[in-house]
DNA sequence: GATCCGTGGTG
DNA sequence: TCACCAAGGAT
């Protein structure tokens, strides 16, 4: 009989062999600096570690200690994580920085309770940096947990109503000895072998054990409550140049939708089209408007979103709630990809003419 | 608990 | 093409 205290050991043993090289992740032996786990958790919250790399290379480029980003303006901040997504997670990375140096000294809290405390750490968050940076038995339950010890245990409840077994059974199954290691172990096996679709069993450490493994449904699982359809909205955004040749950009509002962002102008994002005639009285400025050609598509977490792209010229006068950018110098702001793709349509379609 | 919050890769 | 998915958190 295969008693349970061999799972760790059996993962351990492979994650030895074939651990991944991250750029935040410590040689094996050493520790990793506390600040580089926090950071590269807080970016890899729902993203991919390819994309994660370049912006984590960035940010300690410009800011390499926890007090350097506390130190500077948010505006940086922003911009630096244009492109990441989710951007509250740049807001509170900030706000974060500067509770660790206020209430900590500048040194991060090694107990998941006083983790728990900061600004943009949540439970997995909290246990992913007790353990990787501070070695501390915590279970960081992420995405790849849940679909591992799913199969390993063949949970066949679906998410997210299977949440509070799944992360019952991943807690027991957490070891004393190396449980910075384990955590990672888990998280390589979920990204490489035990991925979401054709996992690769026959390469798994955890192959014996594993129920769902045995009973053939491995990859049927974790099962997943129906989503709700994703509703798609429109709008009409507005390209308005100087003849200076500087564009009007907006700065959102703090909360919410792309929050503190910089925006192209655009009408509100209704449940169906509506004429330019009925629209143009959003615009943040009257004008002699020429509708572009196209549409500019973007699908965010909740809805599909469809922008006509309408221009003008008009002066530079100041506008309230408004910024005129010099047209390169575009990249000197935080713009997030939807309005990447308004400002590529626009030039695209207004250069062909 | 349900909803809101981005983006790029993938099969 | 398009639904799904990725080291979730806040409200």
């Amino acid at each position: 009989m295969r008693a349970s205290a061999d799972l760790p050991d059996l993962l351990l043993a492979w994650y030895d062999r074939h651990r991944r090289r991250l750029p935040w992740r410590a040689e094996p032996g050493s520790r990793a600096d506390p600040y580089h786990v926090w950071l590269s958790e807080i970016m890899l919250q729902q993203t991919t570690v390819a994309t994660v790399g370049p912006y984590f290379r960035r940010f300690l480029e410009l800011w390499p200690t926890v007090s350097d980003l506390a130190a500077a303006d948010l505006d940086p901040v922003l911009h630096a994580w244009q492109g990441l997504g989710y951007y509250a997670r740049a807001r509170n990375l900030h706000k974060c920085a500067q509770a660790v140096v206020a209430r900590h000294g500048g040194v991060f809290p090694d107990t998941e309770d006083a983790l728990l405390d900061l600004p943009g750490i949540g439970s997995y968050t909290a246990a992913a940096i007790a353990a990787i940076a501070f070695d501390r038995p915590a279970t960081p339950v992420d995405g790849n947990f849940e679909r591992v010890f799913a199969r390993l245990h063949a949970v066949e409840t679906p998410l997210p109503q299977a949440k509070p077994m799944l992360r019952d059974l991943a807690a027991q199954a957490t070891p004393a000895r190396r449980p910075g290691d384990y955590a990672q172990a888990v998280m390589d096996l979920g990204a490489t072998i035990c991925v979401p679709r054709s996992p690769k069993c026959m390469a798994c450490p955890w192959m014996e054990p594993c129920a769902a493994r045995r009973l053939g449904i491995a990859e049927q699982l974790p099962r997943k409550a129906e989503k709700a359809e994703k509703p798609t909205r429109y709008g009409t955004a507005f390209w308005i140049v100087a003849p200076t040749g500087a564009v009007l950009l907006r700065r959102r509002v703090e909360s919410g939708l792309l929050g503190g962002m910089m925006e192209i102008p655009s009408s509100a994002w209704a449940g169906q089209r509506h004429a330019l005639s009925a629209v143009a009285g959003e615009a943040p400025v009257p004008g002699d408007w020429r509708a572009l050609p196209g549409l500019v598509r973007h699908t965010f977490t909740h809805f599909h979103l469809e922008l006509t792209v309408v221009a003008t010229s008009a002066a530079a006068r100041p506008v309230p709630g408004g910024v005129w950018a010099p047209l390169d110098a575009l990249g000197d702001y935080a713009l997030p990809t939807l309005m990447k793709k308004i400002v590529r349509h626009a030039l695209a379609q207004l250069g062909r003419q």
